[in-house]
DNA sequence: AACGGAATCAACCGCCCTCGG
DNA sequence: CCCGAGGGCGGTTGATTCCGT
């Protein structure tokens, strides 16, 4: 089709920022007699700028609904989720956030979500561990240094919590929690043994201090039990928005640097294979198959998201005959949910 | 105080989609 | 079905502001 005809050839159109009389000009026009034809607009309104610009200056600064100011938690939170399912599509996302243009919400998330996932590890495509698998490789070989681990109880040699700091990532962060909520879960003798050792390298991983995430907290949420525990990942109706989808992050913003959408909502649906997707807003079902087994449908094949947070563990795992080599020091440990 | 680099965000560019003739 | 106008969208630019040295 080409481009558009507008604006091309309309020589002398004033470009650039706008004058506080220009957008005076277009208020009180657009406000007497509406907006109609974009194209015809600035002539009658008595403007020297293209159609598409009047429209720009309309729909991302001069609308009387716009809201303005610094993004609320929630509505960060929420930008994060919905570009996960959505990616970029900024109108898209900006019809769920009342009073904010798709321009602002682009804005807001190359300027700053983008950087913040990074920092974080994780990638702001896909929403997932910046993941070089190959940074894992090294990890069974830390843990036996660290601790004795097929052993009798919590590791209790001395380790370099300095080392450790820099060599977890959020990767191992991840496949660490799938490996503790595992422990919680397995007919583990108890107490299970690594767990305290876990624990720690995930405290490690999250912050460099044993504070740097709330173990209680972080065991709830590994915990397996008929998944309730699990966040709130899907609603039987349409979602009601901000609530709903906010509580993904319940107990996971603390300053720690990841919240509950890394923790829950990958690390989550990577064990059970749920798709994350408040827009569908699709009925998960879940059964408790007794001995920690848990089986969950869902997955309707109309759904555009099917897939989108399917990750299996197991395929990790199995690429690294370290990790292998480390299950088998756990025999009680059940891994057919990872 | 001056400077330079980084961060921010309004605005523009160009492609795509829809719809009517 | 084809074509073009109009509108919408996502990507990018560049002026301005902020911040550290």
């Amino acid at each position: 089709m080409g481009r558009s005809p507008c604006c091309d050839g309309e020589a002398g159109v004033k470009k650039g920022p706008w004058t506080t009389e220009e957008d005076k000009l277009l208020m009180d026009y657009i406000q007497e007699k509406g907006h109609g034809s974009w194209r015809r607009l600035p002539k009658l309104a008595g403007l020297n700028r293209c159609g598409k610009s009047c429209r720009l200056r309309w729909t991302n600064y001069l609308r009387p609904d716009i809201k303005r100011g610094r993004f609320t938690d929630d509505e960060e939170k929420l930008i994060i989720h919905l570009h996960s399912l959505l990616g970029n599509k900024w109108s898209s996302i900006a019809t769920k956030l009342p009073g904010r243009t798709d321009n602002e919400i682009k804005n807001y998330w190359n300027t700053h979500l983008r950087k913040k996932l990074l920092r974080m590890g994780i990638d702001p495509v896909t929403h997932r561990p910046r993941t070089d698998l190959s940074m894992l490789a090294g990890l069974p070989g830390l843990l036996a240094a660290a601790g004795n681990f097929g052993g009798s109880g919590a590791g209790t040699a001395a380790w370099d919590m300095n080392a450790l700091k820099l060599q977890v990532d959020v990767a191992k962060f991840q496949l660490l929690q799938g490996l503790v909520r595992a422990l919680t879960t397995a007919a583990a003798p108890a107490p299970a043994p690594g767990m305290d050792y876990l624990m720690e390298l995930l405290a490690v991983s999250n912050g460099g201090q044993h504070g740097g995430v709330d173990q209680n907290i972080l065991l709830q949420q590994c915990q397996w039990n008929h998944m309730n525990n699990l966040p709130a990942l899907t609603s039987s109706a349409p979602t009601s928005g901000m609530h709903n989808i906010s509580g993904l992050f319940d107990g996971f913003s603390a300053g720690d640097g990841l919240s509950s959408t890394e923790l829950g909502g990958h690390g989550g649906a990577s064990w059970s294979k749920v798709t994350v997707d408040p827009l569908m807003a699709d009925d998960i079902e879940c059964k408790n198959n007794g001995g920690g087994s848990v089986s969950c449908e869902q997955t309707p094949a109309s759904s555009p998201f099917d897939g989108l947070e399917s990750l299996n563990l197991m395929d990790d795992l199995n690429t690294d005959g370290g990790w292998k080599d480390l299950l088998e020091q756990m025999p009680w440990l059940n891994t057919s949910e990872l």
